[in-house]
Parts: C-alpha cells; structure tokens; sequence
DNA sequence: GGAGAAACTTAGTACTCGAGAC
DNA sequence: GTCTCGAGTACTAAGTTTCTCC
C-alpha cells in the first residue's frame, strides 16, 4: 500500500505538493512540448493565474498537436492496426502459448455450417460445481492467474443464409433484380430494418449501399444484367414484407410447436451454456457469435450501416488449458488459432471488421471470476473512503496552483467527484464525436457569472448530458481562464490533460485510484445515504418505493437515461384518465351516502367536502369516455364470440344480441345525462356501511394508482438498472432487504440474485459501505 | 514514451415471455 | 381465452484501463 500525500503546509503561492512520480509526469509534459515545438508555455510560466497572459496561450495545445500527427499518421495510410499482436504476455507469468500465430481475419463469401455438438464431446462434470464454490471465503494470492483449467465446447455459429423465395425480390427501378445470395442477404439485413430510424439516416443508408455494392461486386454482379447504380432507386419493399409475414407465421404457431421449437434450440445450446473452470461447472456468457448484419452504431456514428461481416472458425481463437480437448470446429473448415492463456478471463474472441477490435466470448455474470472483479471493484470504491478527504482538500488547494496542469487537474478532478463525469478518452475521426471529461471542448462548457456552469455534450452512447450548476468560485475562475483566447470551439478546454495522467495523479493517492472509481464510490455512497434517511415503517410497497427513489437519485447523478418508449404518452394519457374516473366513482359513492342519510353530512362535512370539486364540464366528458368505453367493449366481445362459434362450427350471434347490449348501454347514458341534470345519483346499494367500505377500496386504489403513475413518469427517462447492476454496492440492497424486510426478489432479479450471490451470503445487517 | 492493442466494464436498446386486465 | 404491457434478459456498442512493443 502506498501513499502518502506531503503536509498540506505551503501556501497559495507555492508550488503545490506533489508526489515524485507526478513532479516527473510534469517534466515530461514540458520535455514533450520543448520537442514537438508546440506550445511552449512552459507551466512554471504561470505565476499569478489570474493575471499572467502566459495562460492564453495554451489553445495551440500539446493535446492538439497530438491530434494533429495522428491524422497525419491515418492519411499517410499508416495502418498498423490490421496486423494482430501477439497475446499480451502479463507479469510473472509465462508467455502465452499458441498452437499458431495470429493472423489477419480472411474474407469470405459462404457461411458456416454449425458443427453437431456430440453429447459425447461434451465435457465432463466434475465434483464440485459453482454454486458451492465460495470463493469469497477463500484467500487469493495470485491476482495475475485466472484459472488452472479450462475446458469448453466453443462457440455457436449464427445459422448459414437461407435464400428468399423466387417471387421476393429487390426491385430497381421498377424492375425485379437477381442478386446472388451473398448480396441478397446484405439487402436483406437493410430491407428487415426498413421502418426503423436507421433505415432513415442518410449516413446509414450511404454506408450499407457502399457495402452492398462491394459485396454485389465481389460476387460477380445481378444474374438478370439489372445495373444497380442508386440508392434511391432501390424498392426493399417486397423483401421487407417478406419478413413482416414470417414472424406473423411464426407468432402464429401453435404453443406446442413453439415449445418444440425452442426445445431443439436449448439441445443444440446446451454444450455451449458451460464450461470447466478449474474443475468447476461455470455458466458461458456469450456463446453464439455475432450474427452478420449492419453495424446499428449509436448516436452520428460514421460507420453506422456499414456490414457486419460473417465470422468464420477461421477468424476465430480459442482460449483453454493445454490437456482439455479441443472443440471440433464445423465440418471443413479449422479453428484460426488455440490459445492456452491463464491470464486472461475469455474463451473465445475474434476480430470485427467495424472497428477492427476484438469481440470476446466470455465467463456468465454469475461465474466465480466476475463475481471476483465486481467484489474488488466495489472494495476498491469503499477504499477511496479513507482518502477521499485528502483528494478533496488537494484539488480545492490546487485550484489555485501556479502551475497550469495542476490547476487542470484539480479542476477536472473536481467534476469527475462532484458531477460524476467520466475519464473522457480520446476518440478517433472514424467515431462518434463524444466526450467524457478530459475530452471536454471549449464549447461544452458555458460559463455564466458569478459562478454557473452549463454543461452541454454527448457522453457515452451519445447521451446527451445537460446540466445547469453552481461551481465553486475558484473552479469557475479557472474555467474563464482555461477558455481564455486564442481559445475557440473546437479546442480541448484541458489541454494539457487525458486520461492517464490523471489516473496517474490519482495513483499517488491509493494504488488502483482511478477516474471510474469516482463514479462507483460516489455512486454507492450516495446510495447508503439515501437509504440511511428511509425509516423502517410502511408496507413493503412504500419501503419499495423508497428504495426505488434511491436508486433513482443514483441513476441521476451519473446521467443514465433510457428513451421514453413509444407508448409512454398514451399510456399516461389512459392512466389519468383511469385514476379520473375512479375519483369519479368515489364522488357518486359519497353523493349515494348524502342522500340516503342527510346526517352523514352534519357529522363529517370534511369527508364529503370534496363532492362538489367535481365541475359539470369534467364530469359530462368522463360520462361520454365511459360510455365510449363500454360500447366497443361490447362490440369487441361480439367480435369475438362470433369468432370462437365460428371456430366450433356454430351459428353467430344474431346482430339483434349487440342491439340489445347496446340499449342497455343507451339507458345507462341517458341515467348519467339525468345525474348531471339533477346531481342526483342513481342508488345501487342502500346500505351506508357499505357504501363507506367501497370509498375506503376505491380510496386505496386511487392512491395505488397515483403513486404508480408517479413513478412511472419519474423513471420514463431514467434508467435504474445500469446503477445498480454495475455501480450501487449489493450489499447496501441486501442489507436494506434484511433490515426493512423487504423479500430481495422484489430489488434484485433471478439473475441479479446469482450475480450478487457473494454479496447476499456475506453482508449482514450492519454491513456498510 | 507514446500509440494502440488487448482486456475488461459499462451502457442502452431489442426482444421475449409471462402476469394481470378485460 | 385473448390482449396488453412491462419486467427480465440478450445482445452488442461504447466506454476505461492496462500493458506491450516499436
């Protein structure tokens, strides 16, 4: 363990403490800028902050050169990225073995066939499976290996293309076109999202038509000489509907043959679910290789659109121990490489040809080795509580540093702590232009005096992250100078700043510190704070409420959002109008009360006072929805009565049966017009009692209702899930559940349950974070 | 020393399926 | 029994961090 941090003793005008490694990080910055020949504002320039005109000059950024020779690099087609390295050989291990080397992934037109997993080659059970296994009990001294042994059955091919049928086709300018089957089905990826929004962005439909025709290409044009030359010209129409009619069919299926159907699936699954890890039973997460498609990039993704193409067993590398039993891969054709590294937690990977990075098939949520990392990662966050107070009080003191990268970072760690930003990593051109923290650019960041901060900017998964806050003084200073001309839009807003360095200043505070440990610390001790202020009392459904509002605060403070799903609107718009009439009701159950017994009135006015809040107006358009309601709901039943005779060969119901429904429906109309006339109600129970029994249900169905809209509107664009599957400790939940006895199902669900299986065996009810 | 590969976590959306309303 | 809606899960894109290699 480390750290130290020297005496905070110097005062405002001296170089602010800094450890050994971060006054080297400093030297090496200003050596670089010297070199490069760039900005050559040396930081001990900077005496005064507010006064020195030295600090102006920092636009013409060390980051932005750096740019500036990467794009240099990519022009000069300096592709280096195409060759594949070799396995990454960890410290105080042995160097990874390979049956074969690394090789570039070959292109190919014909899919695979899936080999036929024999039970036979399945691996073998052994003794102990994982659900005994409780390694959270167990000491572990070697961080660096991850298994002993490792024994798996491979992957799962996506299903080789099945050709259209002969009558469905492209159509070019009006005429049917004969694409080979390597083309068709690029044009069949595009015509299955024909309704969606991708279908309609330019860009995506600019890459998936430059694909399609390079594919066209390559296997060797239209069969019927048709010359496809324009986007626009192309109708998917007839292909699109193709596929509308097939998942009509399969929808259609009768449960038997649904069962049937996904029976065999689960056969063929089966192999592929586990793997032998360390002897021991463990759940694969991802199995199945990723099918070939259009690359659905989010956000002005560059590359959205672009095809997915079809990974073989050739571009595929297989991670075991060195006795297990190598996979069969798919009749004729090999693996692209075995691989025997203990290193590493992946089973299989291959490389994608969107970005050129690699895809990884790996260990379930539920596996002993990511339980591990989560149970570290949370112990980690619970450890920066015992140094938070001396990164706090350093960034507050180097706010006012004389040296421009300490100030930087004083201030970027300070919206990192208290706005929950994320690192920010450079992004290249060929990605979509998001930003984290040290990516910020001068126009994100709008600076109203005294001391208000507007942050604008896509974050992760272009989201957009938009808040209106109160800084401290010093931070805003900062902020003015770090904009300062020559600075413009389009330059780093800390440009002496990324990622590593700041993760390197971290360091020096606790090994393992780094910007992501903010967000889960601050995540989850925002979390035990709110449900410390919960008090033990209520139905499990308040408690839950409570809990969820915890959650929701959580889920805020790091800005995850979900879009409002398409039937939001309505589905609050019928809401509201459910609640409405239900308050309705109640009030003609009070007015029943009030005419039956007049004295009700005198004994408590209170409970009858809400009788009249009720306007004419209000009431007659209820009346007129509830009848509407009413006459479908009768013509929906005829509908489908008439229907099931049909089906049992019977006679239909004569229309006479709907009149007759819909004249009862017309005298209950002409009763509602009467009560609106005269304020009278029509009485259907004289029994007072139980007219006060039926306000008390209808009550609590109200409040039920009020209280589930209410949440429904708070979360309709808040997203709970990703804090708590990947930032809110679970212990703080299973000690909430223990304590307020609240059954844990209703917070975590089956699958949450055997992810936190650690947690929920090893925190008891005075477990904190 | 830095670029970028490699390995891992975090993230929103698409899809599935079952409970509850009607 | 049917339909609707939402919870749960699967999928895969998009981040961060670490480490190797030129």
């Amino acid at each position: 363990m480390t750290v130290k941090l020297k005496e905070d003793t110097s005062s405002d005008e001296e170089d602010a403490p800094l450890s050994a490694a971060f006054q080297r990080n400093k030297r090496k910055i200003e050596d670089s800028d010297e070199e490069n020949g760039s900005s050559k504002i040396k930081d001990e320039d900077i005496e005064s902050a507010d006064s020195d005109a030295a600090l102006s000059k920092v636009a013409n950024s060390r980051k932005t050169v750096k740019k500036a020779k990467k794009t240099m690099q990519k022009s000069d087609g300096g592709s280096s990225s195409v060759k594949a390295k070799k396995p990454r050989a960890k410290k105080a291990t042995p160097p990874a073995k390979t049956t074969k080397s690394p090789k570039k992934i070959p292109k190919r037109e014909h899919s695979v066939e899936q080999q036929n997993a024999d039970p036979e080659d399945s691996i073998k059970e052994t003794s102990e499976s994982a659900d005994e296994f409780k390694w959270w009990e167990k000491e572990n001294d070697d961080e660096t290996v991850k298994w002993t042994t490792l024994k798996h059955n491979g992957v799962i091919f996506p299903p080789t293309y099945e050709p259209l049928p002969s009558h469905v086709r492209l159509y070019y300018a009006g005429k049917p076109v004969d694409l080979p089957p390597q083309a068709e089905e690029v044009v069949g990826f595009f015509a299955a999202l024909l309704e969606s929004d991708h279908a309609k962005n330019p860009v995506f439909q600019k890459n998936f038509f430059e694909d399609f025709l390079e594919v066209l290409k390559e296997s060797g044009g239209t069969r019927n000489g048709v010359e496809i030359k324009e986007f626009e010209l192309c109708d998917f129409s007839k292909i699109f509907d193709y596929y509308q009619l097939q998942k009509e069919q399969k929808k259609q299926l009768s449960s038997q043959e649904k069962k049937k159907l996904k029976e065999e699936k689960e056969e063929l699954e089966e192999p592929y679910k586990y793997c032998f890890l360390d002897e021991r039973k463990e759940q694969v997460g991802n199995f199945r290789i990723e099918p070939p498609g259009l690359f659905r990039g989010r956000g002005a993704h560059p590359k959205t659109g672009k095809l997915k193409r079809r990974v073989y067993p050739e571009d595929v590398v297989l991670n075991l121990d060195k006795d297990a039993e190598i996979p069969k891969a798919p009749e004729g054709h090999n693996w692209g490489e075995i691989r025997h590294d203990n290193t590493v937690q992946w089973l299989a990977m291959w490389r994608e040809n969107i970005s050129n990075s690699f895809k990884y098939v790996r260990f379930a949520a539920n596996s002993s080795l990511k339980g591990m990392s989560d149970f570290k990662k949370f112990e980690k966050a619970r450890q920066l509580k015992d140094y938070i107070e001396a990164v706090r009080r350093d960034y507050t003191k180097n706010l006012k540093s004389k040296v421009m990268l300490e100030r930087q970072i004083a201030v970027a760690c300070y919206f990192i702590d208290v706005f929950a930003l994320r690192a920010g990593g450079e992004k290249a051109d060929d990605e979509a232009d998001t930003v984290g923290c040290c990516s910020l650019r001068y126009e994100h960041v709008t600076l109203k005096p005294p001391t208000t901060v507007i942050f604008d900017f896509l974050g992760k998964d272009s989201i957009r992250f938009y808040q209106e806050v109160e800084v401290e003084k010093q931070v805003f200073k900062n902020l003015t100078l770090f904009k300062k001309p020559p600075k413009k839009p389009g330059h780093d807003l800390f440009d002496r700043l990324d990622p590593s360095l700041l993760n390197k200043h971290l360091q020096n505070y606790m090994p393992g510190l780094t910007a992501k440990v903010f967000r889960t610390y601050n995540a989850s001790k925002t979390m035990q704070d709110q449900l410390d202020l919960i008090p033990n009392e209520g139905t499990v459904a308040e408690k839950l409420l409570k809990y969820n509002a915890a959650n929701r605060t959580v889920a805020i403070l790091c800005n995850h959002q979900r879009t409002v799903t398409k039937g939001h609107a309505a589905s609050v718009e019928k809401a509201t109008a459910r609640i409405e009439e239900m308050e309705w009701q109640k009030v003609r159950l009070k007015k029943s009360i009030m005419q039956l017994d007049k004295s009700e009135v005198k004994k408590n006015p209170k409970y009858f006072a809400e009788v009249n809040d009720l306007v004419k107006e209000q009431e007659a358009a209820i009346h007129k929805r509830v009848i509407e309601k009413e006459r479908e709901k009768f013509v929906k039943k005829f509908a489908r009565d008439n229907e099931k005779r049909k089906f049992d060969n019977e006679e239909p119901l004569p229309e006479s049966q709907l009149q007759e429904w819909m004249q009862k429906v017309d005298e209950t109309e002409k009763a509602y017009a009467e009560e609106l006339k005269t304020g009278k109600v029509q009485i259907t129970n004289s029994d007072v009692e139980k007219l006060k029994s039926q306000v008390e249900k209808l009550e609590q169905r109200i409040e039920n209702y009020t209280t589930q809209l209410k949440d429904k509107e708070d979360n309709s664009q808040v997203s709970l899930g990703t804090s708590k599957i990947n930032y809110i400790d679970p212990r703080l939940s299973v000690v909430f559940c223990k304590k307020y006895g609240v059954p844990l199902e209703k917070v975590f669900t089956k699958s949450l349950r055997d992810k936190f299986k650690w947690a929920v065996e090893s925190a008891d009810e005075n477990w904190r974070f």
